[in-house]
DNA sequence: ATGGTAGCGCTGCTA
C-alpha cells in the first residue's frame, strides 16, 4: 500500500501536475492540503477518471485538506469532533478509511510567528488533534496521520538550525506538542526509516532561489501507528514534483509529496 | 534584466 502526502499551494492551478504526478506514481491514497476550493468546485471527476474515490473539506480562498483513494473511502468524517468541534472550523482536518487504515490529512496551522495570535491558535489547534487521538482513535488500530504539520521535528530537519532563532517550526512549545503525538503511539515514518539523516526536505521557499540552495524543511509527514511501523518499506519525497519543468504553464506548489510504502 | 515568489482576488493577506 503507497500513502502519500502533498500540499499543493492551491489545487486550481496544480491540477494537471497533480494529474500527471498520481498517473505516474499510483498512490494507492494521496492526502492533499491547501486546495484553497470549497467542496463545490472540488474536482472529483477529474479524480475519478484516475480511478480515485475523494473525500473534501474546504471552505475555498484558505486551507482545505483531501483524501484521494483507490482502495475504498468509507467513514468520511470533517473536522474535530465532541468539545474540540468549532464554529470557525478552517478545514484542516478530514479523516477516512481506506483499505483497513485510518487517514487523516492535515493540515496544521502555520502560526505566522511566535507568540502571534496565529502561533497561539496553532498550538491550540495540536492540542484539539492530541485531544482527537486520545478520544477517537486507537494506538493499537492501524492508522496515517498524514499532511503539513508545519513543525520541523529535530535540528536536521531544516536546513540550517542557526538561520531559525525565534522562530516558527522548531520552537520549543510547537515540538513539545509534537512530541505529545509521538507519547500518544504515533511514529514518524521516515525518521523511523532513515534515522541517519539530513531531511529529507519536503518544502523549500518560493522566494529566494530556496529551493536550488537547498534551503529547505522537512515538515510534511507520515505519522503511523505501531501496526503500520511493522509494514513500513520505504519512504521518499519527490523532489522532481517540486521543479518547475520546462514547458509547465504554472508554477510547482512549494511542496514536495511524501510517499510511504508499506507492504501489504 | 538590479529582481525575495505565488495564489487569491482586487488590496493586502497568507504562506
Amino acid at each position: 500500500m503507497r500513502i502519500a502526502t502533498w500540499n499543493v499551494a492551491s489545487l486550481r492551478p496544480r491540477l494537471e501536475r497533480v494529474e500527471a504526478w498520481l498517473a505516474a506514481n499510483e498512490p494507492d491514497v494521496c492526502c492533499l492540503q491547501e486546495t484553497k476550493c470549497s467542496d463545490e468546485a472540488f474536482p472529483t471527476m477529474a479524480f475519478a477518471a484516475l480511478d480515485y474515490e475523494a473525500a473534501h473539506h474546504g471552505n475555498g480562498q484558505w486551507n482545505g485538506v483531501a483524501i484521494l483513494s483507490k482502495v475504498g473511502l468509507e467513514g468520511v468524517r470533517a473536522g474535530f469532533t465532541g468539545p474540540r468541534a468549532r464554529e470557525d472550523d478552517e478545514a484542516r482536518l478530514l479523516v477516512a478509511r481506506c483499505g483497513g487504515v485510518e487517514i487523516a490529512s492535515m493540515y496544521v496551522p502555520n502560526g505566522k510567528a511566535v507568540g502571534h495570535e496565529s502561533y497561539v491558535s496553532k498550538l491550540d489547534w495540536l492540542d484539539r488533534l492530541s485531544g482527537e487521538l486520545e478520544a477517537s482513535f486507537d494506538p493499537s488500530s492501524p492508522a496515517a496521520f498524514c499532511g503539513d504539520y508545519n513543525i520541523a521535528p529535530e535540528d536536521r530537519d531544516v536546513w540550517d538550525i542557526s538561520q531559525f532563532e525565534g522562530a516558527t517550526h522548531v520552537s520549543a512549545p510547537e515540538r513539545a506538542a509534537f512530541a505529545r503525538l509521538l507519547e500518544w503511539g504515533l511514529v514518524d515514518s521516515t525518521r523511523y526509516l532513515r534515522p541517519d539523516e539530513v531531511g529529507p526536505f519536503s518544502w523549500w521557499d518560493y522566494r529566494a532561489g530556496a529551493f536550488h540552495k537547498g534551503w529547505g524543511m522537512r515538515i510534511d509527514l507520515v505519522l503511523v501507528t505501531r501496526p503500520l511501523v511493522a509494514r513500513l518499506e520505504s519512504a521518499h519525497v519527490d523532489r522532481d514534483a517540486r521543479k518547475r519543468g520546462i514547458k509547465a504553464a504554472t508554477a510547482p506548489s512549494d511542496h514536495a509529496p511524501v510517499v510511504v510504502d508499506l507492504s501489504d
